[in-house]
Formats: structure tokens, sequence, C-alpha cells
DNA sequence: TTACACCCTAGACCTAACTCCAGGGTCAAG
DNA sequence: CTTGACCCTGGAGTTAGGTCTAGGGTGTAA
């Protein structure tokens, strides 16, 4: 069928490996999948998509406990708690996001003062930035 | 003097832990700190700015290689290579960044959701967003 | 000069998230 | 049928980034 894969393609669908998807799922992150009666596991287009999720929400550095809480179908006042789940993590990524713009304008003033370094004096060996981050001291 | 430190102040102003500090100066992250005659380390200031810079480029996803590979000194052209990887990182961070942005918008439509059915039907235990994605659509 | 908090090294250990392996079974093509 | 690519399990191994321990030395204040 159009909407029924073995492991194989599933990893290549999804960019992860055989193992992974294996783990993923002794993780809980992904449901058991069905079984053929020889054991292989068959799973659905929407197994790659929910793969995808996992591996984007990963990047962004959620940890896959993390990400297993968000995901995990199980207790009773289910809406109660996605919610308070996703207000915290919105916080997080707030957080995250306001340090990381930060971050890349310390590395945008860093990478000025490179140029700047590399048209005056380009035969230079001596980096401002490096002595500057690295060096801490003047010398 | 105000700024001469041993590594349990360092610690405690950098907010890692002494052996992380002894971790990162094997790692070659920090410099090998001069000593007492009786083999103390002794820090200045600028090691806790050092620490600080690499938590924070940590937090952000790099490696410690990375951020020590930054950090190095060694090598004739500096500038060139400071330069180089400057603008690597910053051309990830702007797609980490990116990516992190919509991974925001997601949340939040989800957040939106669960507020929706928890005023609607305060008492379900059938949350939407679970639904959706533990039956992924592709964003 | 003794008390006591603090520091030293080498090396073992830890957790997260994979990744690999041995030894064996499955399945579609020919 | 047979073959060859693919899949199974359980468990061991790996990497990054620490964290902990044993066994000992240091520094300073009373
Ligand atoms: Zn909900
Ligand atoms: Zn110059
Ligand atoms: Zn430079
Ligand atoms: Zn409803």
């Amino acid at each position: 069928m159009g909407n029924s894969f073995r492991i194989g393609e599933v990893a290549e669908r999804s960019g992860v490996s055989i193992d992974t998807l294996r783990y993923y799922e002794r993780r809980n992150l992904l449901p058991a999948a069905p079984r053929t009666p020889g054991g292989y596991r068959i799973f659905n287009s929407e197994t790659i998509d929910r793969v995808l999720f996992i591996k984007q929400a990963q990047d962004l550095g959620f940890s896959l406990d993390e990400i297993g809480s968000l995901l995990s179908t199980n207790g009773s006042s289910e809406c109660r708690r996605v919610r308070d789940l996703l207000d915290a993590k919105l916080t997080e990524l707030d957080t995250r996001l306001k340090s990381m713009h930060e971050f890349h304008d310390k590395l945008t003033r860093y990478l000025a003062e490179c140029e700047e370094e590399l048209k005056r004096h380009p035969d230079s060996a001596e980096c401002p930035v490096v002595v500057e981050i690295a060096h801490a001291e003047r010398t």
C-alpha cells in the first residue's frame, strides 16, 4: 500500500537510522508498531511525520524525556497537562530565542572586528577577537 | 588582590563546578592557570568571563570542540581562520533561529487549541493537540 | 600547632542518545 | 525452492560532557 512501510523505508524517509527507530519505540516515543506474521514492524506515513517532529524538537534543545512527556497519551485531564507543558516550553523557547539573538549579535561584532583587522593588516597573525575572548589579558 | 581567585571562587561566580573547571583546563578551553608554591591554581576575573562565554555558546548548541576551535590560539593566519569560523557559526545560528521561530509558532498554535478545548469542554479528557501530534500532519 | 575548610591528581564512574553486534528469521523475485 | 536483501532480539559498546572517589597536601586563623 502507499501507507505501509517497513522500518528501512521509514528510516530513509525520516533521516534517522533503523536502530534509532527501534530505540524510540523502546522509549515510547513511537507507539508499538503492528507486526507482520513473521514479526516485521509495519509503519504508516504518520510515523515519519512524528519522527520529524521529534527531531525538530530535539534540534531545538529538548530532551527525549521532555518530548516524550509532550507526546505521551495517558493520564486523565489531558488538555490541562498538555497546556501547562506547552506553556512552560514556550517560556523556555522565548528565553533561548532571546539569548540566541544576543549571541548572534556578539558574534557579528566579532566578525566585524576580524574583517576590519584583515583589511588593515592583511598579513598580521594577531586576531583581536582571539585576544579579546581567548587571551583575555593584553600582552 | 581583587583579581586573584581560587578555583572554588571561580566555580561559584561562574556557575559551574570545580570539576568542570579542571575539565575545561584539561580540554584546553582554559589556559593552564599559574599555581601557588603549594600547587593551588590562581585564576583572574577574565577566566570567569571566559567560562560564561563557553556556557553561553554551549547552551546555544555549540560543542566544546567547536568552542575550543574558536578559542584556540595556534596557527598562523589567525584572523582568516577566526573569520571563517565566525561566518560559519553565524549561518548556523541564523538557521537555528529561523526554525526555532517556526517551532515557537507551532507550539503557540497548539497552546491555543488546548485553551479552546478547555473552554469548550472543560471536563473532556481528549486533547486535540495530542491527537494531532500523534497522527501528525506535516508542517 | 592545631583545626578545618579548601585544594591536588589519577582514574573510575555516570547519563543521554545512540550505534553496533551476534546469531538467527523473513520474504519477494526468479 | 533458493537466494539475497531485509528484518528480528538482547545486549554490549560509544561519545560527549561531565561527576565522584580515594588518598593525600595547603593555608590561615585562633
Ligand atoms: Zn489540549
Ligand atoms: Zn592590527
Ligand atoms: Zn580576527
Ligand atoms: Zn472537545
